[in-house]
DNA sequence: GCCCGGTGAATTGTTCAACAATAATTATTG
DNA sequence: CAATAATTATTGTTGAACAATTCACCGGGC
């Protein structure tokens, strides 16, 4: 049997995530508790603490008396998550001195060919999430499950940003064959050309989507 | 004026956390909703969500039913601890390609000083507390808010896995020098040589961590 | 017309009390 | 003594209440 049915609370959490990430929120848009205690059929108390969750991952903003918000992200907040995903990228490639566990392999080139499917089917906000799955399980590659949770959360704010911009297939598309190059070098065990293919990469991405915000 | 009176829940987990660090709790205690309320003089709701935030930070566990107990680390936790400060120390000390900055390092230099005058004082925990202070600044060379707070967690949760032995000072007093020794080549602008000190001293000192535990 | 302060509604912060669900403990029975 | 049933303690969730704060609206003075 398993362990426990999952808390109220977390299903709370999880319906308002999927709500924020399927785009049904805009940026900047407020969560007031009324409302989504009725939606969601929970009480207030545990409605707030589902929205603490939420703000624990940096999908939302909480400010005191002034009640929670979608979080809108900046130009600032775009080049931290790259920030971080370098460092956190950079170093996960930099440990593959040995070949990589088959399984770990299979696992990344499933997200690779699954993101290649949802670009046949023409759904582009799966492909960016795959392709962020993929990422994940580079940083993985690490070992640390505290990293990989809140890596996880930062590639939940990225995808958020992905939400803003309506035109989804342009920029999605040609990152395709860049995440299989990467993954090629990873499984050759060669991690000086996987770092600079993903510095690059990063690099790229990084600009395009900073190209959005108005210039400074 | 101040923005805002520091809200209860915040105070809470406050109080509760240098009690933890203090060592008036051991790991594995069990934290009692009730003792504490009365203790705190908070309402339940708001303790319970103090409990959240210490067990975000690692600091204690949560088990659906089974309340809240004081984080018990295992020499898998320290082991991965210590790959998560490779992974970011090392990062960090990657990204100093130029000078840095001089606000930075004198807040650096603060550190090693005030380690140094605890340990004249025969503070053995204030050492490694400030110790700890140095590496996390090392970290905030990388730019990210979002990690210095992962980080800073992170080194908590180290912080307590001292609490467990007694014998502080012969642990701590070797290392202070090789904090300086490390600030002194990222002060030269010496990235390389820091690097390679850096992984030296956390090599060893997971070593000195995990020789407490009993033998696998 | 526009700025200014005040009034009141709406929203959030915190507490309290109750009941349900689960785990731990004790009592009972064979 | 072991296994099982009943009891108790603790946590999970809810609903309602009240305080604190923000916001929008409104009227008066310049």
């Amino acid at each position: 049997m398993p362990p426990h049915p999952p808390a109220v609370t977390d299903r709370a959490a999880d319906r308002m995530r999927t709500a924020i990430m399927e785009g049904g929120l805009r940026p900047g848009e407020q969560l007031v508790e009324a409302e989504w205690t009725d939606r969601l059929g929970v009480s207030r108390n545990t409605l707030r603490e589902a929205f603490r969750q939420l703000c624990r991952e940096g999908l939302a903003e909480h400010q005191r008396h002034c009640g929670v918000t979608v979080r809108n992200l900046s130009a600032e907040d775009v080049r931290e998550i790259f920030t971080i995903r370098r460092a956190l990228e950079l170093s996960a490639v930099a440990t593959v001195t040995t070949p990589i566990a088959p399984h770990r392999l299979d696992s990344m080139r499933a997200c690779v060919a699954a993101a290649a499917d949802a670009a046949k089917a023409q759904d582009w906000r799966a492909v960016g999430s795959h392709s962020l799955r993929l990422h994940g399980e580079i940083v993985r590659l690490i070992g640390s499950p505290q990293l990989d949770a809140f890596f996880a959360s930062v590639l939940a704010q990225l995808r958020l940003s992905f939400a803003i911009n309506p035109d989804e297939a342009a920029f999605q598309a040609p990152w395709l064959d860049r995440d299989a190059a990467i993954l090629d070098r990873l499984a050759e065990t060669d991690p000086a050309g996987a770092a600079s293919a993903l510095r690059a990469y990063l690099d790229d991405s990084e600009r395009g989507l900073l190209a959005r915000f108005p210039a400074p």
